[in-house]
DNA sequence: TTTCGTGTGATTTTT
DNA sequence: TCACACGAAA
């Protein structure tokens, strides 16, 4: 009888210098075009990974490789689009090579440049305890800034505050300056171009005094950093040693910077993205980056990948199709061994209302058929597109979440909230001190101007507001104790502190909004949110930076969280897959909008658009458009199936057309708005 | 100076 | 339909 064979395992040494035998067999896990990559060595590379190619596999396995050969997980950057992206890769590298992964540095470019300069930023003037401003707050300050310059004259007709902030930003973000940007997409307020110079400036140097940053000067600044500060940069860059970033399409031309500026002492950094699915460009993005990679960074190997895992072969015959007519790619042509499915279906509906009867229906019978709710997707263009259908799935006790949209952070009762938490935080946070005091009975904008300018200067803010008499005396009394209780110990904690401000608020609350008991629910929320965080510069940053989705609207059913289906816009879907999804709305002056129709290059982003929502459906997809639709706002009927299904020849797609049971005719529906 | 009411005008996508 | 900006009354 043989002897069973006991083994002693030996243990590694870190300073082993042999390359040692890697752990995991990467040529099984793998095919051969990502192989290559993930085993790509040193220096700059560029992956181009079509939808569904298993890229996020790559870079999960590109993080293991790499400290599976040596690598201190505590030098690799991974650069997302979303912070749970980031998480969930280190925590899927985790699975791989152990938990030395959660030492990796993950991120988006905004939270990682909100770690690097609350650390390293001083040395060019950004104090560690700055305050993130969002969208809203960065336009409130615009507002602020534009009366004190008496720029609203009426009879000139100036850009609204929405407006300028869009401005701005895209100069930010594209690196161009602001005359170039009006001129080129704003012509119409081209009269205003030295106003709005002098706006600028005035708002960047407000921003500055008061410790304020706008999403963009998180970049801007690390930017900056980066340039001026040597030390800073080397040290860095001495950390950051490997550089890994995802969604390369949808960056813009400042983050494109910021990478080569991290990259620059030893290029090793690894893009990988889809110029097919670029769809940013609003936002500054340009998938130019992507195509230019080569150039930036000479001597970059290219790994294509394009074996698609997620859809079967009739879904891609679609997708192929419909980017063939894009104007301009990297080529490559996605391919599947999954070569049998269901083909997908154009749906045309006589209204709004009947597709969304046509939606539910058909997820109640995908349900029957095995295919689960969490695995079942409907996607939009914008996200009112969804309002009819959200009515309908209620009705018929479908349970679904929402992503995309307006978020819960953004509405007006927990901003004011939070700016009450802020000013605790940062005492010169003038955008939320002029939230906090206009919510005070008989404080209006020029009270409110009055006290700050005396807050700034005279230093003891609750002083300030105590000595305020007449009107608005006891209101900015009573301000004036609820802060005073919660800062100077810093040890409050941020729950704490939404409790105590929660009991100030709510007579506020109730005063001011008739609909008060559904938002004292999102209060709870954010109540809860806040015990998740042991510090209030967490707390704020993580809320700026990473905003929980969903409005406390349509979470009804928070038991069985899988059991769901997900509502989503085709933007707030990039990278996620189901295995039956619907894309609604597919009607020529919505999708393609009609704002795109005038420029060739946002007609292309839709089409991209339209690229992505095709590419996220496993098996089933539904096309669906309804007809006879008046679109007020352009004046027109929409009653034609997208101009990007004209070129797919008819075999590609089942047509359907819808009928009533019983001959009952849609008419009949008088409460949908739209008919 | 604040607040309330009316009129206008624009209207996506998000860190 | 909604938000924003402006004008009039308290």
């Amino acid at each position: 009888m043989e002897r069973e064979v006991k083994t002693y395992v030996l243990k590694r040494s870190d300073d082993d210098a042999v390359p040692r035998k890697l752990s995991i067999d990467y040529a099984a896990a793998l095919n051969s075009q990502q192989l290559a990559a993930v085993t790509a060595g040193e220096g700059p590379s560029l992956v181009i990974a079509g939808a569904g190619s298993g890229k996020t596999r790559t870079l999960v396995y590109r993080v293991a490789y790499l400290i599976d050969s040596g690598v201190d997980p505590s030098n690799i950057l991974l650069l997302t689009f979303t912070r749970k992206s980031a998480q969930e890769m280190v925590q899927r590298a985790g699975e791989l090579i152990g938990a030395r992964s959660e030492r990796v540095c993950g991120g988006t470019f905004h939270s990682v440049a909100n770690l690097l300069l609350r650390r390293y930023g001083r040395s060019i003037g950004v104090e560690p305890g700055f305050t993130i401003l969002d969208r809203g707050d960065a336009e409130d300050l615009i507002a602020l800034v534009r009366s004190q310059l008496g720029l609203n004259e009426k009879d000139k007709r100036f850009p609204r505050k929405g407006t300028i902030m869009e401005m701005i930003s895209k100069s930010e973000n594209t690196l161009r300056s602001l005359e170039e940007i009006i001129l080129d997409e704003f012509g119409h307020f081209a009269d205003h171009i030295e106003d709005l110079s002098r706006l600028k400036t005035a708002y960047q140097s407000a921003k500055r005094q008061k410790q304020l940053l706008d999403y963009d000067d998180l970049l801007v600044m690390l930017r900056q950093l980066l340039l001026l500060d040597e030390t800073a940069r080397m040290t860095i860059s001495r950390q950051f040693r490997y550089i890994l970033v995802d969604e390369y399409q949808d960056t813009n031309r400042l983050q494109a910077e910021v990478v080569r500026k991290l990259a620059a002492t030893h290029n090793n950094v690894m893009v990988v993205g889809d110029d097919s699915q670029s769809i940013y460009a609003f936002r500054g993005a340009t998938f130019k980056n992507i195509m230019e990679f080569p150039q930036l960074f000479p001597g970059t190997q290219i790994y294509k990948l394009e074996e698609n895992y997620r859809s079967t072969q009739p879904i891609l015959n679609l997708a192929n199709c419909i980017i063939d007519e894009a104007a301009e790619k990297y080529t490559k042509r996605l391919f599947t061994r999954k070569i049998d499915g269901p083909l997908p279906s154009l749906v045309e509906a006589a209204g709004e209302n009947t597709q969304s009867r046509f939606i539910a229906q058909k997820i109640l019978e995908l349900r029957e058929e095995g295919v689960p709710l969490s695995e079942v997707a409907v996607l939009f263009r914008s996200s009112f597109h969804s309002f009819d259908l959200e009515i309908e799935l209620s009705r018929k006790g479908l349970p679904f979440i929402k992503r995309g949209g307006v978020k819960f952070i953004e509405t007006a009762h927990v901003k004011d909230l939070l700016a009450h938490v802020r000013v605790i935080a940062n005492p010169l946070d003038t955008v939320s001190w002029n939230r906090v005091l206009m919510l005070v009975e008989g404080v209006g904008p020029k009270k409110a101007h009055d006290l700050l300018a005396a807050i700034v200067k005279g230093g003891q803010p609750f002083d300030v507001l105590r000595g305020v008499s007449g009107r608005s005396g006891q209101g900015l009394k009573s301000l004036a104790n609820t802060l005073e209780s919660l800062s100077g110990a810093e040890a409050r904690s941020p729950s704490e502190q939404v409790n105590q401000i929660y009991e100030y608020y709510l007579p506020i609350l109730k005063e001011q909004y008739d609909d008060y008991p559904k938002r004292t629910r999102d209060l709870d929320h954010l109540h809860t949110i806040a015990e998740g965080y042991p510090g209030v510069n967490e707390f704020l940053a993580d809320l700026a930076l990473e905003p929980p989705d969903g409005s406390a609207s349509g979470v009804d059913a928070p038991d069985r969280d899988d059991e769901r289906l997900v509502l989503s816009t085709i933007h707030s879907a990039k990278g996620l897959e189901w295995q039956a999804v619907f894309v609604i709305w597919i009607v020529d002056g919505r999708f393609p909008s009609v704002y795109s129709f005038v420029a060739d290059e946002d007609l292309e982003e839709e089409r991209r658009l339209f690229y992505v929502s095709v590419t996220r459906a496993k098996r089933h997809l539904f096309l669906t458009y309804p007809i006879n639709v008046y679109d007020k706002s352009s004046g027109m009927l929409l009653s034609k199936p997208s101009r990007f299904l004209d070129h797919v020849s008819s075999d590609l797609l089942d047509q359907v057309a819808l009928v009533e049971e019983g001959g009952r005719g849609e008419w009949g529906r008088s409460h949908d708005p739209y008919y």
